[in-house]
DNA sequence: AGCACGCCGACT
DNA sequence: GTCGGCGTGCTC
């Protein structure tokens, strides 16, 4: 106990479970001037032979501590990067997840970048005035920003054109609208989107309506340098847009007025890094703490946020006068010869490719993703891991999709014969048909990896898979979204939900008025998206959920690892707190996997057990048998929360 | 992660 | 009686 020196509490930058708490360190005499709550400091950890890096939380003029402090090593820096607002949403949502508060902050705070950070310390800061837009095709009362409000919005399925001319989704406007009205109040909004495509839609809605140097991008694909530097400026008081991906949920905002999450069904807001948290979940951490607006904005409702709507906590908005794509469904069963494009498709093409480009949305890239036997029709494998074998291009030699290996002089196994079968179109075979069928149409492709952001309002085939479909100036003359069948083919609880989104985002890329084929499918699903009543669709699946106990009618945990951890780990918890296990079942790595599902009110006090699992497991764990050798001892422990990948 | 502490077998 | 192996726990 000391009474007169300053004591900095402090946590630890590190992933050791057993690490994850507030350290006290005495501060040294010269360095109290300039400490600050939220600075990088250096502390020695004795026991650990070194020196840590750590961040400020709390600066006291008293420890609770029993044994003698040590001296803080070192200031690393003055600037208070650790806002206390992201250090309170980060033991949050690490609590939640059982994981630690640094793996959070790591995503919160880039690494530091001295010349950046001093040349912004010099900076000073610009001053401009926004003059707020209404929010189009909403109606404003009551009005959504500023009240602290949770809201499911629906975004209009159009395009829009910016005063500079630029063709955007109209979502992205929306966004745009939203934050300037934000920035015109003098505070901050942070924009979460899934994808850097997605960000520059936002951008470009921004620019004709406030000036750049309120709008900060945070993302992990910038250089190092920009990316600190836009860190930093959100760390200044005052009016700022903030846009990046799924981690910009944790940008310093003391004086945060919205977050907007723009399609939160998308996976690319699920974080893949301990502790594996979705930009969903923390925002709704962070609105909690701060009482910001949280709107959630998309083209269909997720079914996480159709149960966020029905149990009261989030209010539902639609845009007023309901504007929605011009859907046609071709019955499965009226073209019995499996033709892929039936002829009313073909019809609607040939005849908007007069007046523009026309969009093939297909499920898979490269040409034929599955091959077989030609004679015996088994499917093709590769010799050396036996993954499924694909032709990436016309006239090329089949290859493996797991391991990449080419299998040239490939020979089937069970008859002998040479001769492959090309079972499935990917996209660059629809686009060889397509560039047969309309000879002296220009046919463009875009896949995940070559991607096209945008296409000229010229006729042209643009075929791209779901996910990677250009912007068209102006719009889409028409839209055809082959494949259908095969999407909902694929195993997982989500598909229904991820094919009315793929679509869904694929019909807002058409002009006003322009036709829509869904091509092959029928259905609740098919008509839920004809009619664009995804919320409906959202519910219905949500009431199927709960029958069930599928998330997110309940909730999930899965517990993966070494066989005796984990079977350890679940017996060590109070079953009152969980309704069943699943497995545990044998994982390719060696290691097994029980999930246990459970109600959200148990939450909490799971976290807090399976939080004391990993630091007795972390501790306990040592050298095993045989260290050396090609073995890889498996993965000890692992907890993830929510899964968006359950495959049960 | 490293490092100290301590309990037990082997050796001077 | 004492050296040192490594299993166990802690790090302000």
């Amino acid at each position: 106990m000391t009474a007169t020196v300053r004591v900095a509490r402090v946590i630890i930058d590190s992933p050791v479970p057993a690490l994850d708490h507030l350290f006290d360190y005495a501060v040294p005499a010269p360095m109290a001037e300039d400490i600050d709550v939220g600075c990088r400091v250096r502390v020695p950890l004795r026991s650990g032979g070194r020196i840590a890096d750590a961040y400020v939380i709390e600066l006291t003029e008293s420890s609770s501590f029993d044994g003698e402090l040590s001296l803080l090593d070192s200031l690393v820096s003055t600037v208070p990067v650790l806002a206390p607002e992201v250090w309170r949403v980060a033991r949050a949502v690490a609590d939640r997840a059982a994981g630690s508060a640094s793996d959070v902050i790591r995503l919160a705070v880039p690494k530091r970048h001295v010349r950046v950070e001093k040349a912004w310390l010099d900076a000073q800061p610009a001053d401009a005035t926004v003059i707020p837009q209404p929010l189009a095709g909403y109606s404003d009362d009551p009005p959504i920003v500023a009240a602290g409000e949770r809201v499911a919005m629906a975004a209009i399925p159009q395009l829009c054109m910016t005063s500079d001319g630029a063709t955007i989704g109209r979502w992205a406007q929306s966004a745009a609208e939203l934050a300037t009205q934000v920035l015109a109040q003098g505070r901050k909004i942070i924009i979460s989107v899934p994808d850097y495509r997605d960000q520059d839609q936002v951008l470009t809605a921004l620019t004709p309506l406030v000036p750049t140097s309120l709008v900060s991008r945070l993302d992990a694909k910038q250089p190092a340098a920009q990316r600190y530097r836009a860190f930093l400026d959100c760390l200044r008081p005052g009016p700022r847009i903030i846009i990046g991906n799924r981690s910009a949920v944790y940008a310093p905002a003391s004086d945060l007025d919205a977050i907007v999450l723009w399609d939160d069904g998308d996976d690319l807001h699920a974080e893949p890094l301990a502790p594996y948290v979705h930009a969903r979940d923390a925002a709704l951490v962070r609105q909690q703490d701060s009482g910001c607006a949280l709107i959630l904005l998309s083209h269909t409702r997720s079914v996480e946020c159709q149960r966020l709507v029905e149990i009261g906590w989030f209010r539902a908005l639609a845009p007023e006068r309901h504007a929605q794509p011009r859907v046609t469904l071709t019955d499965p069963a009226s073209n019995g010869d499996a033709a892929r494009i039936p002829s009313s498709a073909w019809k609607a093409a040939r005849s908007a490719l007069e007046s523009g480009p026309v969009l093939i949305q297909v499920a898979r890239p490269g040409y034929a993703p599955v091959v077989a036997c030609q004679r015996c029709r088994t499917g093709a494998r590769c010799r050396a891991c036996g993954g499924a074998l694909g032709i990436q291009q016309s006239g090329q030699p089949p290859h493996c999709s797991l391991c990449g290996a080419l299998a040239a002089d490939w020979q089937c196994d069970e008859c002998g014969d040479t001769r492959l079968r090309l079972v499935t179109r990917g996209s660059a075979r629809t686009t060889e048909e397509l560039g047969r069928a309309f000879p002296g149409t220009s046919v463009i492709t875009s896949d995940g990896d070559h991607r096209l952001e945008r296409v000229p309002a010229r006729p042209a085939l643009v075929v791209a898979t779901r996910g990677a479909e250009p912007i068209a100036e102006n719009g889409y003359s028409a839209v055809l979204l082959l494949d259908g069948d095969r999407m909902l083919a694929r195993e997982a609880l989500t598909i229904a939900s991820d094919c009315l989104r793929w679509w869904s985002n694929a019909a807002a890329l058409a002009a006003n008025g322009a036709p829509v084929i869904l091509v092959g499918v029928g259905g609740r699903l098919a008509t839920a998206f004809a009619t664009w009543t995804s919320a409906a669709f959202a519910a219905e699946e949500l009431s199927d959920r709960r029958e069930l106990s599928f998330p997110p009618a309940v909730r999930t945990v899965s517990v993966s690892g070494n066989a005796a951890a984990v079977e350890a780990t679940v017996a060590g918890i109070d079953a009152a707190l969980y309704r069943d296990v699943l497995g545990p079942s044998e994982l390719p790595d060696g290691g097994v996997r029980s999930i246990l599902r459970f109600d959200y009110a148990a939450g909490p006090e799971l976290a807090r057990s399976l939080r004391a699992a990993i630091v007795a497991n972390a501790t306990k764990r040592r050298r095993g048998p045989s260290a050396k050798g090609g073995y890889r001892p498996p993965p000890t422990l692992r907890i993830r929360f929510d899964e968006t990948e359950l495959v049960t």
